[in-house]
DNA sequence: TTTGTTGCAAAACGTTTGCAGCCTC
DNA sequence: GAGGCTGCAAACGTTTTGCAACAAA
């Protein structure tokens, strides 16, 4: 796996794809992905089309559009983490971590493990091309487990 | 895991946990576990919803209220697979699988892996209980890999 | 110049909710 | 008899679509 750090690196992959799948490169899809890159965790659609007001101003309906784009250059991962909505994150710069999601309250925490990993990776098909995957965890966080004690958290 | 088989065993657990959680013993939940019991595969709402018109009229909002009350009591899970509606299926009388989805066409398939399976077991946490996971990996089927090749699959 | 892309608003989609009447307890 | 459950339809929130204007190629 290609650890791809600056916005620059990142650009050109977008670029290639863009050219590649004769896409046009518009600034209302830079803008997008360069808004993407400066933020840091989980976000939807609405989330980044209000982040977006304060800097290049797009429509909802660019921002699926380019989502979507993204997604399918591999450059963002899209999640349907239980909730209506989907949530997607960078699929770049951070190594490969897994879900944990509470099943009372909602919340997502991400952790990262080895063996877990291993596994999955060792796994190959005769006729299936992993591309990628996503483990959820299910189950109850130390709020809801133990409603009694209060966590600062 | 208990291995649960017959309707009977499965309705049993379905009255405790209704007796448990003071919920009503409906005939109209007995009707739509009874038409998952015998259902095979994947499925949603809105497909169980035209099932059951065949034998007991339900409403979509019914449905939708038993499949709550089901996953809860751990008798079926819930997916999101990529898709905007939510998948279930059972969760009793089979082993745990995991989910190949193709990116191209939709197409879900399953599997199981020991080695797989035994990593995420062995995996505990402090601030998290985990009751169960979902594995889904993202990649390519045979007949959208190799387009050319007609597979019988 | 061609045609993919945009913004806007309306539509679509799965799911949830409000409510009157019904039925389990 | 009280109150949870049902069916129905309307409402909901996210995502998609139709269309005219725009702009990348």
């Amino acid at each position: 796996m290609k650890e791809e750090g600056s916005y620059i690196e990142i650009k050109e992959v977008f670029t290639e794809y863009l050219k590649k799948h004769q896409h046009r490169k518009t600034p209302e899809r830079y803008a997008i992905l360069e808004r993407i890159f400066a933020y840091e965790g989980h976000f939807n659609a609405d989330i980044l089309y209000n982040i977006m007001q304060e800097s290049y101003r797009v429509s909802l309906a660019t921002i699926y559009n380019t989502l979507e784009l993204l997604v399918d250059s591999k450059l963002i991962i899209k999640h349907q983490l239980g909730s209506q909505f989907a949530q997607y994150e960078k699929a770049f710069g951070s190594n490969t971590h897994h879900h944990l999601i509470c099943t009372n309250c909602g919340r997502v925490k991400e952790f990262s493990d080895k063996p877990i990993r291993l596994a999955i990776q060792a796994k190959t098909f005769v006729h299936f091309e992993m591309s990628h995957y996503s483990l959820y965890l299910y189950g109850l966080c130390s709020k809801c487990k133990e409603p009694k004690k209060k966590s600062i958290d």
